[in-house]
DNA sequence: AGAAACTCTTGACAGTCGTCAAGACACCTA
DNA sequence: TAGGTGTCTTGACGACTGTCAAGAGTTTCT
């Protein structure tokens, strides 16, 4: 009993990995049944036996992709004891992600797109912002107590400012430039160093 | 001779127009020609008369998009004659333009979104980019003139800044937060007064 | 072993898409 | 008035889309 569930559950999380890869490859605007179907060890009416219909599939593929995006910075959070260690670990990874996974970064942003046009998506599309924004927000805050600040400006802004710097970054990287990473890293320093003061002022102006 | 000219530029800027609305409307993904054509007054064989293709009419309708954009603030910065009308002017019209026109700035990211999938409008898009920071540039560098200051960011930081603050209120505004447009207010004013410094020393640190 | 339940493939359906050719209509010129 | 040119509509084409029903194949249970 519980086999045939785990089972059916595994079946769908293959195809969800599929339909992630074709998403990542080709775009909301592209992705067709078939085309998801090809990428996966199946023919495209086994979808419909696991998935209600496309939204179903699609919805399906978002939440799961939160999972993988949120605790991406965790560890170096959790390790880090110095200031300097936090911002060059959380700069690593940013940059690797950027160089390694672009294709899910720009899927990610295709589906916020839509969540702009499309009610469906819309609550999972809000969803996932506000876990990323928790997750910037403890990087930052983890940050200010090391070097014994307080960021100042509010969640919201500090994640909006790291999402224009990374939007920016990832399109120069999807187009070819080879110092997107490099620009990224520095980007964030330079704004990291204006919104969370060094010193121990906490600079009320 | 001319008249034939301007005849036949003047239905290529209406269809455009048509097109314009519909993709504002409907998004890339789900914009058809027969579509545009019914928020034209003309049928859908007529578009295959003034553009070659689907991608060319959406490209010259870019372009064109690219010009309606830019100029936004021009006014705004020619003007004001202190930092606080500058600011205030500008604030204004980043308010009212996300309020009154959200369907054609989420037009503008979906355009950006599709040009990371596909070739096609990487170079269109590039380059409304970068005269939108240069737009952005004129902007802040006018501000901390007034101010008697420079900013602390390049002029590439500081337009990745905006525009991740703006996309954020037009998530929200486009999913029918109250507080969208104050809050943006107040997030650029924040971020202004953390990387334009009032004081006249330049911060070096 | 036979029956039942689950899994997957195949093929078709109604609809939409971009594209284009054929022709109708209007207008200007000789 | 006849012919020519520019403009626009109509209808069709092949290809593609999401969806689903029919049935074959496989596994599990009694």
């Amino acid at each position: 009993m519980t086999e045939r569930v785990d089972k059916f559950a595994a079946r769908r999380a293959e195809l969800a990995a599929a339909t992630l890869r074709t998403l990542a490859e080709l775009g909301y605007a592209r992705t067709s049944l078939r085309e998801i179907a090809q990428n996966s060890e199946f023919s495209h009416g086994v979808l419909h036996y696991y998935f209600r219909d496309k939204v179903d599939l699609i919805t399906h593929c978002v939440r799961e992709y939160k999972a993988i995006c949120v605790t991406r910075y965790d560890q170096v959070v959790a390790t880090a004891t110095t200031p300097a260690q936090l911002q060059e670990g959380f700069l690593d990874k940013l940059a690797q992600t950027l160089v390694e996974e672009p294709q899910m970064h720009r899927l990610w942003y295709d589906l916020r797109n839509q969540s702009m046009f499309e009610e469906t998506f819309r609550a999972d599309v809000a969803a996932i912002d506000a876990s990323l924004e928790r997750m910037v927000w403890r990087v930052v805050t983890r940050f200010a107590e090391l070097v014994g600040t307080t960021p100042l400006v509010t969640p919201s802004v500090m994640y909006a400012l790291f999402d224009g710097l990374f939007q920016q970054a990832l399109v120069r990287q999807l187009a070819g430039e080879a110092g997107a990473a490099a620009d990224l890293r520095a980007a964030v320093t330079a704004v990291v160093a204006q919104v969370v003061p060094l010193d121990r002022e906490p600079a009320l102006r």
